[in-house]
RNA sequence: GCGAAAAUAGCUCAGUUGGUAGAGCGCCACCUUGCCAAGGUGGAGGUCGCGGGUUCGAAUCCCGUUUUUCGCUCCA
């Protein structure tokens, strides 16, 4: 399948066989929100529960919480998202390049402190050592109406976006003459506020209610439960604490089907280590993380790491696995280290604090941090993507099949009797009332049995289970591969364990 | 947000210079066959994304709007 073609067949194969749909669409829909469906939810959370195994149980050092979606406002004040979430946009209507509207007049700004910098140098150049720096700045007409416009400038801007007065932002940009770096072009679009926090309110009337925000990250609510865990739970640094949950951006652009949504969930692990060993602990996540990903089998082709060159607020090294989808080589999942940037916050603001007592050390400190942050709907897309596949058969005909990791499937098994007739339903009703006891399995006696065993393939069923004429006589089945389209015949009491056995979290995270 | 393209049945699409909507697959019921989709008969399902306008008449022409995909940008 070719690549245009891929992202858009996964996009109705989806739809069609129950995985994702559009939110709201007999509403025609609600931008860049998708509602999981029957099967989607089902691979969703089996995807989730990939994940918390590897990092909640198979770390002795490692438990989870559930935090809330609403925290206290004063946490986004700590984190740096109030700041860093919310910047005022213009855009070039020639260039369509789009700025930060405070970084073009600070710009600006700058060039005139360049302008002020180069007379100083003329200055003294001409007056050699008789030169007076502090008495020129004062005194020399040109750098002082250079200093005063910079002043005013800077003041004027931080005013109205004080005031949240954005026409006058424009305004100001008209005024200086400012033009596109690249283009040089001056029409500019209004300048708007973006800021990429859902709020919201609590308290149910307007005088008395308090502002809140939908949280960004899930990262937060680890991070003000640091010393609640810490103390409870009886944990030694180096130790981790794990959530998977909704977390909302206000995109400005939120595209690409799941992939960039305004509501998605993530799944974190802060881990906590001793300051001055965070590269170490960086350098393990990644390898263990690119593990995880690898015994998936989606190809380790498809994985890299891209290294950030230009790192956020609260990291001191940060890397992204990056996934090939449909659409390229895209984030999946950031390893960050992010310091003792969110703790020392969360202290400052808090007034509480998040220390650690090292009794080796005998002493207190605040721990770093090493997060691995992994979006459950990029990996969704990454598996699901990746899965589907049309082959031509030897016979020249073709099928479309879901090959999703066995693990990860929504349904582990279907059970069909060869026909509607002879006893041969009962049988097999009576097979899937056994296995449903342990897995998500289907009955169906519709349509020919090829057939059946078509339609589990595009849904991703690893395994098709058949009652027909001998099974009455000797008490076996035939068991059939999604993959490999090959059959063997297995005794009934054989079935629960031939599927647990290829399901089992042992075999695939090993 | 800006630019480009698109939206007709569950899915993929057709629909002629404007004349009141079709196919294939899928779905449901029954019959037939019985181990790898596409046998027969019957059936359900669409105010052609939505709202205006032009017209005797709009899926078709015009305007607006919503949603989706692609490019710029950002992120999980």
């Amino acid at each position: 399948m070719a690549n245009e073609d891929l992202f858009k067949k996964v996009i109705s194969h989806a739809k069609e066989y129950g995985y994702i749909f559009a939110s709201s669409e007999i509403y025609d829909g609600l931008s860049a929100v998708y509602d999981y469906a029957q099967n989607g939810v089902e691979l969703k959370k089996n995807i989730r529960e990939y994940w918390w195994r590897s990092m909640v149980f198979m770390h002795q050092n490692i438990v989870g919480i559930d935090a809330a979606i609403l925290m206290h406002p004063t946490t986004w004040k700590a984190s740096g998202h109030i700041d860093a979430f919310n910047d005022p946009l213009i855009d070039n209507k020639d260039s369509k390049k789009r700025y930060r509207a405070d970084v073009l007049i600070e710009d600006y700004c700058e060039k005139l402190n360049t302008k002020a910098q180069k007379e100083i140098a003329k200055a003294k150049k001409r007056f050699g050592d008789s030169f007076n720096e502090e008495e020129f700045v004062t005194t020399n007409p040109r750098v002082l109406k250079y200093r005063a416009q910079q002043k005013n400038i800077l003041t004027r801007m931080a005013q109205s976006l004080d005031n949240e007065d954005l026409a006058d932002v424009k305004l100001l940009i008209e005024e200086l003459g400012i033009a596109d770096p690249l283009s040089g072009s001056k029409n500019w679009t209004d300048v708007k506020q973006f800021n990429l926090m859902f709020g919201t309110k609590l308290g149910a009337s307007a005088e008395s209610a308090t502002d809140l925000f939908l949280r960004p990250e899930t990262a937060q609510g680890i991070f003000v439960n640091f010393l609640n865990v810490q103390k409870t739970g009886r944990m030694k640094i180096p130790f981790g604490i794990a959530q998977t949950g909704k977390a909302f951006r206000n995109e400005i652009v939120a595209r690409q089907f799941i992939f960039r949504m305004r509501e998605f969930e993530q799944m974190e692990m802060q881990f906590f280590v001793k300051p001055g060993e965070e590269m170490k602990w960086y350098e393990y996540w990644k390898k263990t993380r690119l593990k995880w990903h690898h015994s998936l089998g989606l190809g380790e082709e498809n994985y890299r790491f891209h290294d950030h060159e230009k790192l956020a607020h609260y990291a001191n090294a940060a890397t992204d696995i990056e996934f090939n989808f449909p659409f390229g080589f895209k984030e999946l999942e950031g390893i960050h280290s992010r310091t003792d940037f969110d703790l020392k916050a969360h202290e400052q603001h808090s007034g509480k604090k998040l220390q650690f007592f090292d009794h080796e050390q005998n002493k207190n400190y605040v721990p770093y941090v090493v997060e691995t942050s992994i979006g459950l709907d990029r990996m969704f897309l990454a598996i699901f993507s990746n899965s589907l596949k049309e082959e031509v058969l030897e016979d020249g005909s073709s099928r479309v099949v879901l090959k999703l990791p066995a693990i990860l499937a929504p349904i582990k098994a279907a059970v069909f009797p060869l026909v509607k007739k002879d006893g041969l339903q009962e049988i097999a009703k009576k097979i899937v009332e056994d296995l449903q006891w342990d897995y998500n399995v289907l009955y169906d006696e519709k349509d020919a049995v090829g057939r059946r065993y078509r339609r589990q393939d595009a849904l991703g069923t690893p395994y098709c289970i058949t009652v027909d004429h001998q099974t009455k006589e000797d008490q076996t089945v035939t068991l059939r591969n999604r993959d490999t389209m090959q059959q063997e015949r297995i005794a009934i009491t054989e079935i629960s364990t031939k599927i647990r056995n290829s399901i089992a979290h042992r075999e695939w995270l090993n």
